[in-house]
DNA sequence: ACCTAAACATGATTTTTATCAACTTATATG
DNA sequence: CATATAAGTTGATAAAAATCATGTTTAGGT
């Protein structure tokens, strides 16, 4: 959990940034990096930036949890993408000039570092690992998101209920799930009152256990299994 | 239509090409590519690559068309992408060493071009401005997909297949659009029966008139107009 | 031009999921 | 710590879409 209010982070012993795309980065490409970021608590709930607004850089999640979200017609949330720390966020749009697509707002509070589009796109141009890193990404979630596609198009709301389930337990790690029966919805694309049902009958079935908002998960493997089925 | 078997395309004078993320190429480019390439005929519904196989390169399409699709657990197709004449596909996985996530066949008889993956390797490390076009055109269809999963999410088949209906007209130019009902019902995310159904109803109010397979386009206003809806 | 398999179409029915309304429980803030 | 407000829950009902069965048409191969 970040500490109350700013916390200021060094990118040489930033444990996030072993597990994101500036892991192979040399010692030179670390201090450089250290000093065009800067670094910002956000609150829970907190935008990060808003569809259709222009990018002005990228984020770097340190601590916290980040949902990616599209609205439709109507303006309801359909959640893409929960992005945790070590993930780079909104570097998407920096190649063209573009507006945001999609927008991005905290979970929980989190501390997240900022580094303008210029510094961003320097470190790219000069740092050809980094840039076959962002490649690689960018084509791992187009992958990721054709799976969404056909999930949501083929599963039942119960199979992807299921499914979502063993994912946000990874992304949890050691915590309980923690998100909002709504987001959860938005999440598998479905009517919150239908995902309460669900969760109900994973309850009485020994998969799951709430604790008010919290879901703890029992019976990953069982999980598993019904997402597959 | 593409003539009897192979027809033999140069680089230097293909209309696609200037489509293609391979415009901006300069004289001295466009003759290596030229030589790199080799031209095959593509019958209809021949596969250009496998779910799960090792990518060799990637596939440049002069004239035709092909459908990207996903298998769901059940072998039930998804149709993730339709890529018409000046698309590159398969480029996604050439970052990666991994297998294809997609698979993909063609629609109708095609003549193709293909660049294996170190030839293609090599055009990107050397050109900066294709390189930034891929980098583009990874991020439109990042957003693209997060535009499909929403709508999946969120309308109603009558609705998707409103908007798919618009996207083809696109496709096809000015040919009718001819997809099999159930490839069209894989592509929206429905079963046949409903597609074809809700296909009728379209015919009842004039906005769609059906040759057999062919779809002709009678009203695209009113047909994007329920597809917003 | 014929013929056969695949594609298309329609009806009846069931299942799944959304919607609406009402009520209860948390949670954040003064 | 009270309390207002947002979040969660439940039931009844309607709507949407899938499934199954069966018949018809079309298109591709010889």
């Amino acid at each position: 959990m970040p500490e109350k209010n700013h916390k200021h982070i060094t990118c040489q012993n930033c444990v996030s940034r072993e597990k994101s795309l500036f892991d192979t980065f040399c010692t030179t490409d670390v201090g450089r990096l250290n000093k065009i970021k800067s670094c910002s608590y956000f609150k829970k709930n907190q935008p990060l930036f808003i569809e259709g607004s222009l990018p002005r850089g990228v984020y770097c999640l340190n601590q916290g949890k980040v949902k990616i979200f599209a609205r439709g017609e109507e303006g309801k949330e359909q959640i893409i993408h929960l992005a945790s720390s070590g993930e780079i966020v909104g570097f998407r749009v920096m190649f063209s000039g573009e507006t945001y697509k999609v927008s991005a707002t905290t979970l929980e509070e989190s501390n997240i570092c900022f580094i303008s589009k210029n510094d961003f796109l320097d470190l790219v141009d000069t740092n050809p690992t980094l840039r076959k890193g962002i490649m690689q990404e960018l084509s791992r979630e187009l992958a990721e998101r054709a799976t969404f596609i056909t999930n949501l198009a083929q599963k039942s709301v119960r199979e992807r209920l299921a499914s979502a389930l063993v994912l946000l337990d990874d992304i949890y790690e050691n915590e309980m799930v923690n998100l909002t029966r709504e987001d959860l919805a938005n999440f598998i694309g479905t009517a919150t009152e239908t995902l309460i049902r669900l969760l109900k009958d994973f309850k009485e079935e020994n998969l799951v256990k709430t604790h008010a908002r919290q879901i703890e998960i029992l019976d990953r493997e069982r999980l598993l299994y019904i997402a597959g089925a």
